[in-house]
DNA sequence: ATGTGATATTTTGTATTCAGAATTCATAGT
DNA sequence: ACTATGAATTCTGAATACAAAATATCACAT
């Protein structure tokens, strides 16, 4: 097996969104770059370069010599990204090997009725949620925008802690989960990216509530 | 008036574009970062800042101990770059302000109807069909989108100069615009927004076989 | 002539250093 | 007491230095 030998930015900025999804950082706050590369035990320059890569991806902001700062969290972001999302998700799946849909159908149904039970704790359901959509999206041919997909879900990954402990939403969204398989199932395909988008869409308006913003 | 103060990343990173836009890179080929650096009049390391940018933005590839090359030019990819774009700027064209639209329609008709004569030479052209684009989206309130188009526009300009000196396809193109305004004028937004895309799809098409690839 | 292996050179990836901007702190003046 | 001014400090942005990996060169054997 060949050892992984990828760039330290690469590794930097992974754990960077694992800290995110942890909820180690403060949005708004501003990083003091020597104490986060000590802390990581890299200097400046790789840690540099993966900030340079998470502000290109939205996750953080830069300010000409202020700085990089985790970007502030606001309702009306959070919409903006599920609408993108809604959108690119909805391509990917008009852009997916329908055979393959239907392949892998069984599986996104058994996924979505073996939802965790609320009692799992956030990291879990966010998990099977992530696998459930990378499954669904496993078939498109499009690299691009499998690429571009996961990049802009960096960009939610800040959304990941606040939203965390609510339960009375998971039942709903592992329904529509449910629904989009079934609809795969029997081939519909226009419906299913319909109940795809609608999936996106309440389960924005069901989050939003939870975000502490002025927008 | 301020004083313009931007990282040096960024006017690298725009410099870096400018050339592809006037093809002095040759697709494929790798980056010698001291040389280029050198030329640039500038250290390594903020050159380097600016590859990571655009090495996120799939206008360049790394590859570990190789260093960065201009990604290669695919008819693949061009094709999931323009269906990306369509469906994004639709996006923006139904998160869009309807009476923005419907005030910016006529300027937009009228830069259709003077679309570049066939004899401009092809700069003209890219900043005009640029500025047409620019305006039809100028009313969409979800600023992330915008960004990510403007991003996702950073990949398709490798295409440019591949695709230059092709005139025919220039009059279907103002068509199309021409035909887009006339249906925000007219108020009809789901029509526009269809337009939009054919508009993509059929430029896609029209250019995809001037492209040399093997897909 | 061709392939192989050792060595030299180049180039990247990362660390360190340096200069200048932003911020903080202290002090003087009102 | 409060504001303004200036020095000291901290931090970023950029340049340089260094180490390791990749590539090129060359001698030598087949």
């Amino acid at each position: 097996m060949p050892i992984e030998r990828r760039p330290l930015r690469e590794q930097i900025r992974e754990e960077l969104l694992a800290r995110i999804d942890r909820g180690d950082f403060v949005a708004g706050t501003d990083i003091n770059e020597a104490a986060l590369a000590g802390e990581l035990g890299v200097s400046r320059t790789p840690l540099r370069e993966a900030l340079i890569t998470l502000a290109g991806e939205g996750v953080l902001e830069s300010n000409q010599g202020r700085g990089f700062r985790f970007a502030p969290v606001s309702r009306k972001e959070f919409r903006e990204l599920c609408e993108i999302l809604a959108a690119l998700e909805v391509l990917a799946l008009d852009s997916s090997d329908p055979a393959h849909l239907r392949r892998v159908a069984p599986e996104l149904l058994r996924l979505a009725r073996e939802f965790p039970d609320r009692v799992a704790e956030q990291q879990v359901i966010e998990r099977h949620d992530d696998e459930w959509h990378d499954l669904l999206l496993s078939g498109c041919r499009n690299e691009r925008l499998l690429d571009l997909i996961t990049s802009v879900k960096a960009g939610l990954r800040r959304y990941a802690h606040v939203l965390a402990g609510d339960e009375t939403p998971l039942e709903r969204e592992a329904a529509e989960h449910r629904r989009v398989a079934e609809l795969l199932l029997a081939g519909d395909h226009d419906q299913a990216a319909q109940a795809l988008r609608d999936n996106w869409v309440n389960g924005m308006e069901r989050m939003v509530a939870r975000i502490p913003s002025a927008g």
